[in-house]
DNA sequence: TTGCAAATACAACCAGGTTGCAAAATAAAG
DNA sequence: CTTTATTTTGCAACCTGGTTGTATTTGCAA
């Protein structure tokens, strides 16, 4: 059950044609998309409704939203299994592909008074070994 | 050695009340900073200079440039004493802000044969105390 | 002191993202 | 199948952070 319409639905937000588009595309992509990739791809769907459109998926927690190294937001679909939580991401400098190491995260530190807690990313940077292997 | 002006000679960068008065507010600070936070402590610089200026910074190495949460940019100076290294940051999703944790970050993984590590980053989001105070 | 490369100021511009609001579409009740 | 309350869409305008072009000024070395 992981199809646009069903995961809309059980998400208690109204499916319309752009959630599903947009969602279909998310999970059809390897890497997480940035507005402008999702935008050439669906180039019916106008500019601010697909903003608005990814904003519900990341509201109603199908989506994920992240900043790259340019300062631009990119959303990936976030399984039904919170597949991306619970290991650590290599980020090759060189393709900027993204691997998926076996390692456990470390345990969340402690945080001062006050302060809460979302999410913590483990991000790891360097060169894969196929472009190491390239460049050498 | 660690004021501005001979940490620019030595970097082999011309000396600039710019450049200078840049410097002197990174290292004065105890979070990163964003170009507007630093517009508004030299409030007689112009904005596209400081754009510039910080750029040549992190050109001669004497500052980094990373991006928050929200995808704006922030500056710190990168002192001999790399002062960034070695711990851990907070990233408010609410108001972008960065804060220093204590703790020491984890020891980097094991990486696939071949990978080569350029750096890790060991990153905590969530909502700072003084954000978690106003949205309560 | 002079000459020239590098840095600055200013205006215009660009990209990514947001806001306000009228028109259209969803989904639930009758 | 209608009606109706609520969301969502589309469009225009706007905002913030950041960049580019260029004439003028400045740092600094000869």
């Amino acid at each position: 059950m992981s199809n646009p319409v069903d995961l809309l639905r059980a998400a208690g937000v109204r499916v319309t044609p752009g959630r599903v588009r947009s969602l279909e595309a998310l999970q059809a992509a390897t890497q997480p998309m940035s507005h402008a990739d999702i935008e050439s791809l669906l180039p019916d769907v106008d500019r601010v409704t697909l903003y608005r459109v990814l904003d519900s998926l990341v509201a109603c927690g199908l989506a994920l939203k992240a900043v790259d190294t340019r300062g631009v937001f990119r959303f990936s679909a976030s399984g039904p299994h919170r597949q991306h939580d619970g290991h650590i991401h290599f980020r090759c400098t060189s393709c900027g592909g993204v691997s998926c190491l076996k390692a456990a995260p470390p345990p969340p530190p402690k945080l001062p008074r006050g302060f809460r807690l979302d999410a913590v990313e483990f991000d790891v940077r360097g060169t894969c070994a196929q472009c190491a292997g390239q460049s050498a």
